[in-house]
RNA sequence: GCCCGGGUGGUGUAGUGGCCCAUCAUACGACCCUGUCACGGUCGUGACGCGGGUUCAAAUCCCGCCUCGGGCGCCA
């Protein structure tokens, strides 16, 4: 068995003999002749298989495979305007490479769906279905766009240690482990780390990988493992973190727009899909409660200190139809590492980028002055010695600096009109879900 | 964490007390078919999450368990 000389499905020339490798897609044995349908990581080739004029056991063994078994065929390429891509293979040689049960627990061709538990249970054949792949090659797309905008922004990644002592804010639960027989937990944010690397000098640092957060909930927009895109820059303050995570998240629909037209195709989004223009509307959380209230969709008004449930976030959404920001929270309901205006304590610089839909960032300017920060932990009731290693750097020149974090699922998720962010993760970790 | 709703062949479903030894599609098996492209045709195999209860009678009603999905809170 040698596949040196594969040819993918997409690239075969007619009038030359290949050797094409892949998936049993369909057979349709109409009698006399029959097709067997080969799929590859590119496409679909037909096979025809003419039962009297081939090798007899040709047309018994290669008319014997179940569907989704791996099969490879050599013969001549034929163009024929019968064929549903125009050209065919017409066999001379058949191997069964490696046999599928007769019996599958999901359908590959798409003509029964599945329900996505199901299709969670069986990703390796979710994925043979176009619109499902279409979904992860879209997703590299964006991380990579991601990559490729952050060092055109002089920003260097960075990967931060995910087993960690203390949590970040002390706020979100937090997964415990044992640390050889240490208590330690996963870490919710690179939050801490990051920051210390932007005051190291790398200055512009991200970092792309996972986060986990034990919180119990039970929706279609959280994950407990999910995959964070983060910022930290130094002498920035929160309204440049802004344009960055902007450019970010235009480069990702750029990108996906123009490299991934044929995944959109398999998507059936390909006409739809728009990117959005930079510039995205940056209303004050004051601005954002008139709006909202303004709307009467909410049956209370919304008065200053309110955090935006679920409903309200919706109700700004439909009613300003893009991404859009929402800054100067009330320092009260923001994260006390994010600093407060100078000349306005009652006001955070922190900020929120949304999605019509949801929320996908928050970030803010980050308070790098020792006393109030260490201040600030003692406030939120966390005992500032645990967090030393952290504060401690804080003594040693760090300069103002400011960043963000993204959810890279609810990018996609968004961008895709997903239902579900299961749908944005190959492998996710929910509530009731840890395994496969 | 609080609340709501589901679990029927491999997959997706119909069925809300007797019409159900359970519908349909697809898959699977057998046979027929030389241009299919969701190929078609004939026949066939295959299921009520688990345990208890109510009733002359339970897929259907009640209780418990298991399991899945969703809403809110919180967040990325």
């Amino acid at each position: 068995m040698s596949f040196e000389n594969r040819t993918y499905t997409a690239e075969v020339t007619p009038g030359e003999s290949a050797t094409i490798a892949g998936w049993v897609h369909e057979v349709r044995d109409l009698g006399g002749i029959a097709f067997l349908i080969v799929r590859d990581k590119t496409g679909k080739l037909q096979v025809k298989i003419e039962k009297d004029e081939m090798d007899e056991e040709l047309v018994e063994s290669s008319l014997d495979v179940a569907r989704e078994s791996v099969v490879s065929f050599t013969g001549d390429v034929k163009e024929e305007p019968r064929a549903p891509t125009d050209v065919e293979l017409v066999p001379e040689e058949f191997e069964l490479v490696a046999p599928a049960d007769t019996e599958l627990p999901l359908d590959p061709s798409g003509k029964v769906d599945a329900e996505l538990p199901t299709r969670l249970d069986n990703r390796t054949l979710d994925l043979r279905k176009p619109e499902v792949k279409a979904i992860f090659e879209i997703r590299a797309e964006v991380l990579r766009a991601a990559r490729e905008y952050f060092r055109s922004e002089g920003c260097t990644e960075i990967n931060t240690p995910k087993i960690v002592a203390t949590g970040t804010e002390g706020g979100t639960e937090l997964f415990p482990i044992s640390y050889f027989g240490e208590e330690a937990f996963m870490n919710q944010s690179p939050q801490l780390f990051k920051q210390l690397m932007a005051g190291s000098g790398l200055e512009r640092v991200f970092e792309i990988g996972p986060i986990f957060r034990a919180e119990e909930h039970n929706t279609p927009r959280h994950l407990n493992e999910a995959t964070s895109i983060d910022f930290e820059g130094t002498f920035c303050d929160h309204e440049d973190a802004m344009d960055v995570v902007e450019g970010i998240v235009v480069a990702a629909y750029e990108a996906v727009s123009e490299n991934c037209e044929e995944q959109l195709e398999a998507l059936d989004m390909a006409d739809a899909f728009e990117v959005p223009e930079g510039g995205f509307p940056r209303l004050t959380y004051e601005e954002a409660l008139d709006r909202i209230n303004a709307t009467g969709e909410l049956d209370e008004r919304l008065v200053y200190g309110d955090d935006l449930s679920t409903e309200a976030e919706r109700a700004l959404g439909e009613e300003i139809g893009s991404h859009y920001f929402i800054m100067d929270w009330p320092s009260e309901i923001k994260p006390f590492y994010i600093k407060d205006y100078d000349d306005d304590a009652e006001t955070s610089t922190g900020f929120d980028l949304m999605h019509p839909s949801m929320e996908l960032v928050s970030g803010g300017q980050r308070e790098h002055r020792y006393d109030p920060l260490v201040e600030g932990f003692e406030q939120q009731g966390l005992d500032p010695d645990e967090f030393e290693y952290y504060t401690k750097m804080f003594k040693y020149g760090m300069p103002p600096h400011a960043g963000w974090g993204l959810g890279a699922e609810r990018l996609v998720m968004t961008m895709l009109g997903l239902g579900n962010i299961r749908e944005a993760v190959l492998f996710p970790r929910d509530r009731q879900r840890l395994s496969p």
